[in-house]
DNA sequence: TGGTACATGTAACATGTTACATGATTAG
DNA sequence: CTAATCATGTAACATGTTACATGTACCA
């Protein structure tokens, strides 16, 4: 019962749990496909917080299934942590974009070399929005989930706006015409 | 000389030392000013990184100044090492974002503090939209600066996308009409 | 029967965050 | 003279990353 105060991380697993009791495995498959796009999470990380969730009482750990799947049910106190996290107000996004750190210095790299690197992470970005837009034909297929239809259209509006940036680029970044 | 290699935020130091000796504090706030809308630095952290390239002798601190100044000045070692980390192919970025990770939990919440929260972010970003607008002005008053330019214009597209993103949630997320 | 996917966990380390301690200089 | 700002630095801790160790079950 150390009892520090819920992150996102943690919270986000108390989240999933609400539908039902997970082993750590399934949680970072869930987390990686529900919130993976704008919430990054390892393998490491969801056992160290199982670890820590139980210890204070939040999560219980079942008994061991076949390959020693362990699953974890929710408690009513990782049910009062998880509400009390989620009334809190967010903080803002962090945005970490070691591209625009090479653009900054982009006086010091050679002009090919630089362009190479910016035409490369244009293809990045055009390939994941095709794969959101694809989830969402999937999505929308189903019945309507507001809730999971939002970041994914956030993620699209993203891409979109970041191939529009790319594409107006100046010469001395973008390369030749 | 225990020679670690360089990441992303001693980097970005040893670029801004290209331009001249600079003490821990300027670099603290050059960094928040050239490129904390995309890459956050904390001064602890960036006391950290000079204490450790210097040990790496990639800087050398100068002679103590008023106020306990010290100025660090860039080696060639510090040069060769910029120089290899600005060539490598840069990760591509992250985004933590904490709000969506609201709207994806949404249905736990009540109605009316979803769309609170909500609201409230919108009004920050719309605030960002016009602090870059501002920023551009004043860059585009000066000299043309393609490399300054381009991280600002991404963060001006960025927020315009997210307000869109914002104006375009279904009634369930963002409220009444 | 051998490879792949499943599954849990630890260890070591890098990075990021918050809070504090200390003192110098400047401006009002 | 006093408050604000400048300036360096440390300590403690939280979070994130990478690599490894161990073993199970399924399927071709």
């Amino acid at each position: 019962m150390s009892s520090r105060n819920l992150n996102a991380t943690a919270a986000s697993l108390l989240g999933f749990l609400h539908e039902g009791p997970l082993t750590g495995w399934d949680l970072v498959a869930t987390a990686q496909q529900r919130i993976g796009d704008f919430w990054s999470l390892t393998q490491s990380q969801v056992y160290r917080e199982l670890a820590a969730m139980a210890a204070d009482g939040l999560i219980e750990a079942g008994e061991r299934g076949p390959r020693d799947r362990r699953p974890y049910l929710i408690t009513d106190a990782g049910r009062a942590a998880f509400a009390q996290w989620l009334g809190r107000n967010p903080d803002e996004e962090t945005i970490r974009f070691p591209l625009l750190l090479i653009v900054v210095f982009g006086r010091y790299l050679p002009p090919e070399r630089l362009a190479e690197i910016v035409s490369h992470h244009r293809k990045l970005h055009a390939a994941r929005l095709a794969e959101y837009e694809r989830a969402r034909e999937q999505l929308t297929a189903g019945p309507a989930d507001a809730y999971h239809l939002a970041p994914l259209d956030f993620g699209i509006r993203y891409e979109q706006a970041a191939l529009a940036w790319f594409d107006a680029l100046p010469p001395e970044i973008r390369g030749a015409a």
